[in-house]
DNA sequence: TTTCATACTAAGCAAATGTTTAGGTGTTTT
DNA sequence: AAAACACCTAAACATTTGCTTAGTATGAAA
C-alpha cells in the first residue's frame, strides 16, 4: 500500500476515533468541522486519496458506509520472546466490535502471553465469558473464558459466531459438498443445521478456566 | 430491560448481523428490503420500540447511526492494571518445588495475569503440563496447563500431589473423621484412597488450554 | 517551465435517508 | 366491549448527506 500523507493519516485516524466513539462513521460533514474545514470538498479529496490508495471502501452515493482495509500481508511470525497481551473480555458480544474497540459492554480484561494462548499479536482477539453447557463435551464450561481470534474458520474449529443477536460457542463443521453448520459439544443439545445467517465471529484459541 | 417481541428480536438480530457484514449499520430502507417490508414505516416502528426498549440508541435525523446498548447494570469494573506473573511450566515435577531459580525441568514460561490465575502474588505458583486422562470428568485434559498455587489444599480442591516421584493432578477430599485421600475425576482411573505418604505440592487455580 | 499531486474555498444539485400523517388488521389486556 | 399494543401499507415531506463543478494556492517532480 501507498504511503499516505500526514493529512491524510490525520483523516484515516479521525474516522477510526469516530467510530470508535460513537460506533458509527462519521459523515462528510462532521469530518469538515472536525477539521475546520470550510467545504466538504477537502473532505471528499481526502476520502478519495484514502479510497484510492487501498486503505478504505466505501458505497458511493450512502451514507456513512466506510471500511476500512487492514492489509494482512504479514507472514513470519517472529518468535520474539513472551509477547503479553491484553486482551478485553466481554459477557457477550453485540454489535461494533471489529472496527470498533468498544470498551462498553466489556466485563473485564485478561492478559496472557501470546504463545499459551495461541493467538497472534496481527490479530484481533478477544475473550469471551462463556455462558450455558453446550460444549462441556469439548471440555469448555459455564463460566470459563475462551480467547478468541479473529481469522477465517476450518472444519472443526470451535467458533464464537452470531445467532439471535448473542454470541454463542459452538463447533464449525464445513464438509465438503454441503454447507458448512453449527454443532453443539453436548448431546442434550441440538445441532443448528443449515443456519439461515451464519456468522462467525472468530475461532477459539485458548480456553482460561478459573477454578 | 423489557423483552422484546420475536419480530423486534429479528430486527434487532439483522442490525448486528449488517454491522458484521459491512460494519456498517444499515438504512431503513436496507431494513425495509431485508424484510420484505412495504413501507419505511415499518422499520420506524420496529427502531421504535426497541429505543424505547432500551436495547439501541440513535440520533435521529442522521443517517445509519445506530448504538447498541449492552445492559451494563453491574458494579463498576474497575478497570485497574492488571499485575502479570510470569510463571515457570513443567512436565513433571518430582522432589518438590525447586528452590532458587532452577529452570532445568522448565519447558515453558507462560505468564498471565494475577486476577485470571486466581492466584496470589505473594504465594509460589508454577504450571503444570497436564499428562493423563485421570481429569478428564473435571474438565482437565491431557495437553493442559494448569496452574497451581502453592497452599494449603481444602476438602474438593485439585491438587498437585506427589506420588511415586510423579507429580499427579488429583481431586482432594478430606472428610471429617477419616484421613484424606485422592479421587481421580474419570470413571475408569482407581481412587487412590489412603496414600502412604500425602504430599500436596500445590492447589489448582486455573487451568490454559490451548486448542 | 510545465506538469502533477496535495489541499483547500465556494456554491449548489440530487440522491439517500429519516420522519410524519393517515390509515388498516389483528391479538392481548383491562 | 373497549382500550392498548404490535405490526403493517401508502404517500408525501424535509433533512441529511454525498457529489459535482469551478476556482485558488503550494510544493514536488518531469
Amino acid at each position: 500500500m501507498k504511503d499516505l500523507t500526514v493529512r491524510q493519516q490525520e483523516v484515516l485516524g479521525y474516522l477510526q476515533l469516530h467510530m470508535r466513539e460513537h460506533g458509527t462513521w462519521p459523515s462528510f460533514r462532521e469530518i469538515e468541522q472536525h477539521f475546520g474545514f470550510r467545504s466538504t470538498n477537502a473532505v471528499m479529496g481526502h476520502i478519495r486519496a484514502l479510497e484510492r490508495k487501498g486503505y478504505i471502501s466505501r458505497i458511493p452515493g450512502q451514507a456513512r458506509t466506510y471500511r476500512i482495509n487492514l492489509d494482512l500481508n504479514d507472514d513470519s511470525p517472529p518468535r520474539e520472546a513472551l509477547d503479553v497481551l491484553e486482551i478485553p473480555v466481554y459477557g457477550h458480544i453485540a454489535a461494533g466490535y471489529p472496527d470498533g474497540v468498544e470498551t462498553s459492554g466489556e466485563i473485564g480484561r485478561l492478559q496472557i502471553d501470546v504463545e499459551s494462548a495461541g493467538i497472534r499479536r496481527s490479530r484481533r482477539s478477544f475473550g469471551l465469558k462463556v455462558r450455558g453447557e453446550s460444549m462441556v463435551d469439548a471440555g469448555i464450561f459455564d463460566g470459563d473464558t475462551v480467547i478468541v481470534e479473529q481469522s477465517a474458520p476450518k472444519d472443526g474449529d470451535i467458533v464464537a459466531a452470531l445467532i439471535d443477536g448473542e454470541t454463542t460457542l459452538k463447533r464449525f463443521v464445513n464438509k465438503p459438498g454441503e454447507p458448512p453448520y453449527l454443532k453443539a459439544e453436548n448431546r442434550r443439545y441440538p445441532t443448528l443445521h443449515p443456519v439461515a445467517e451464519l456468522v462467525v465471529q472468530g475461532v477459539a484459541r485458548a480456553v482460561v478456566r478459573h477454578l
